[in-house]
RNA sequence: GCUCCCAUCGUCUAGAGGCCUAGGACACAGCCCUCUCAAGGCUGGUACGAGGGUUCGAAUCCCUCUGGGAGCGCCA
């Protein structure tokens, strides 16, 4: 049994969103799961849409989300002499012949099957040999076999037979020399010792004739999986609106690239009723058998939950540095490892993303600038400046300054009103955090410090007075 | 139009002939907990696209239909 290698293929002529990520994910898995190799190969021979930009988002997405190539990257544009060396020698052993069929010529073709209500194909005019046309460049096509049916032993899908009859000769060197997609990853699948093909089902129909022209090579073809697409929220195609946005956007949002992951990973591959996995749970787990044949629409209330969930179990320490990130982004700097270490600890319960978390811990950093009004009309009226003065003179003269001693305080001040909690607390939340919402008051306190604790009642009770 | 693929709650899914009066999760509703917001716990509603077979028995196997998708390019 050869070792498993493993090749994500994208093309830099747009984003690399969800739909993608989710192919590199199971390439990835794959390959960790059985010890073999992920290759990392850029499908660029579309000069005129393939950009340096495209490829760089393509290189930072996939090293966000932790998904490394073992080989790689490698580039189309750069194997250029290998590809003209099979199409010579194709064309030597009459694996492949010229078409002297001009653009017009093939669209009069073209239009005249759609007219007959067939299926639009190369009829294979040049097959048997023509004279050179002038002022014609000719192209190459592949000589695909006319009898018989290909049947690919697919992964996922089981066996699906195609005839070879409806397959044309297709073209692998367009007119100015450069050779095409579907010919470049048979090479590249060849030389490479890709043992299996992962990708999106839209290749399906693709896959019969790249196994006719690796058989044209010598060699039977790879395992192939095709997984099925990734829809939209409203079940129609991904767009721009839905998740085709780069992957980095869901960084920005505050996604870990672990819970992207294994929201992802849940979307075509399930093991039991477990939802929740860690990368080394995924990679354990993880087997073509049990990825899922139908299409499926991305939930995005469902990846908040999993992204919830992730922060939750993920030691604090390891999102320290991601919640600095979001603080900084709102302009928020400072902050010690151990303070954010404690906000982080006491927010994860209470926010889905790291943005979230972010902006409802402002607070711990800076004085809110303005009280929200509809909280303060409620509580930081004139009788709850009393209430405030007196929590304010027992916090001062607490011995130690931690949780367990600040709700001892707010306990026995709401005891000595006979009141419950919140009477005591709100009033103070409002006065730390600016609104009515924030972890426990004691833990939040414990947090702030004393010192700006005791300014933040100071300025408050002035407020309530007012 | 032709070829190919797909089809269980709104969504993600479990289900490989009897364990299914169909299970879990998200979302939703109610209750509990409770200093706010959450988290957590409990409860509830909603699904096998339709029709034919096969079988003692079908969500599971076969056929037809319907619906959705992909491909059919000198794009990838």
């Amino acid at each position: 049994m050869p070792t498993v290698r493993t090749r994500f293929a994208p093309s830099p002529t747009g984003l690399l969103h969800i739909g993608g990520v989710r192919t590199a994910l199971f390439c990835w898995l794959y390959a960790r799961r059985h010890g073999g190799t992920f290759i990392l190969r850029v499908e660029d021979t579309d000069r005129e849409r393939s950009t340096p930009e495209a490829v760089q988002v393509i290189l930072d997405g996939m090293a966000w989300l932790g998904l490394h190539a073992d080989e790689g990257p490698y580039y189309q544009t750069k194997r250029y002499d290998r590809y003209r060396e099979v199409i010579r020698q194709w064309l030597a052993e009459g694996k492949a012949y010229h078409c002297w069929c001009s653009k017009e010529e093939l669209e009069t073709m073209r239009n005249a099957q759609l007219a007959r209500k067939e299926k639009p194909r190369y009829d294979g005019r040049c097959r048997a040999g023509r004279d050179p046309v002038p002022g014609v460049t000719p192209v190459v096509r592949f000589r695909n076999p006319q009898e018989g049916a290909v049947v690919v032993a697919d992964a996922v899908h089981g066996d699906v037979t195609f005839q070879n009859a409806e397959l044309d000769d297709l073209i692998i060197e367009r007119s100015d020399g450069n050779p095409t997609y579907n010919f470049c990853v048979v090479v590249d699948d060849y030389d490479m010792k890709v043992t299996h093909v992962i990708r999106g089902d839209d290749h399906l129909n693709n896959t019969p004739r790249q196994m006719n022209m690796l058989r044209a090579m010598g060699v039977e073809p790879p395992v192939y999986a095709h997984l099925p697409m990734i829809l939209g929220p409203d079940g129609t195609k991904l767009s721009k609106r839905h998740g085709a946005v780069s992957v980095l956007a869901y960084r920005e949002e505050g996604y870990l690239p672990e819970a992207l992951l294994n929201y992802l990973a849940r979307l075509g591959w399930s093991h039991g009723d477990q939802e929740i996995f860690t990368l080394e749970e995924m990679t354990a787990l993880f087997d073509i058998a049990d990825v899922n044949k139908s299409a499926s629409a991305i939930n995005p209330e469902k990846l908040a939950w999993i992204n919830q969930q992730h922060l939750m179990r993920t030691p604090p320490a390891r999102i320290v540095p991601e919640l600095r990130w979001q603080l900084e982004r709102l302009g928020v700097t400072g902050g010690s490892d151990s303070a954010l270490e404690a906000v982080v600890i006491a927010q994860r319960e209470r926010s889905q993303t790291l943005k979230e978390m972010a902006e409802a811990s402002r607070f711990f950093f800076e004085a809110p600038a303005a009280y929200d009004e509809k909280a303060a009309r409620k509580h930081l009226t004139a009788e709850s400046a009393a209430l405030l003065d007196q929590s304010k003179s027992a916090l001062a003269a607490l011995p130690d300054w931690e949780a367990s001693a600040i709700h001892g305080v707010i306990r026995s001040q709401a005891e000595a009103g006979g009141f419950g909690l919140g009477r005591v607390a709100q009033p103070i939340r409002v006065a730390v955090a600016g609104g009515s919402v924030s972890p426990p008051i004691d833990q939040t306190l414990a947090i702030l410090g004393r010192q700006e604790t005791l300014a933040r009642l100071e300025k408050a009770i002035a407020h309530a007075k007012r």
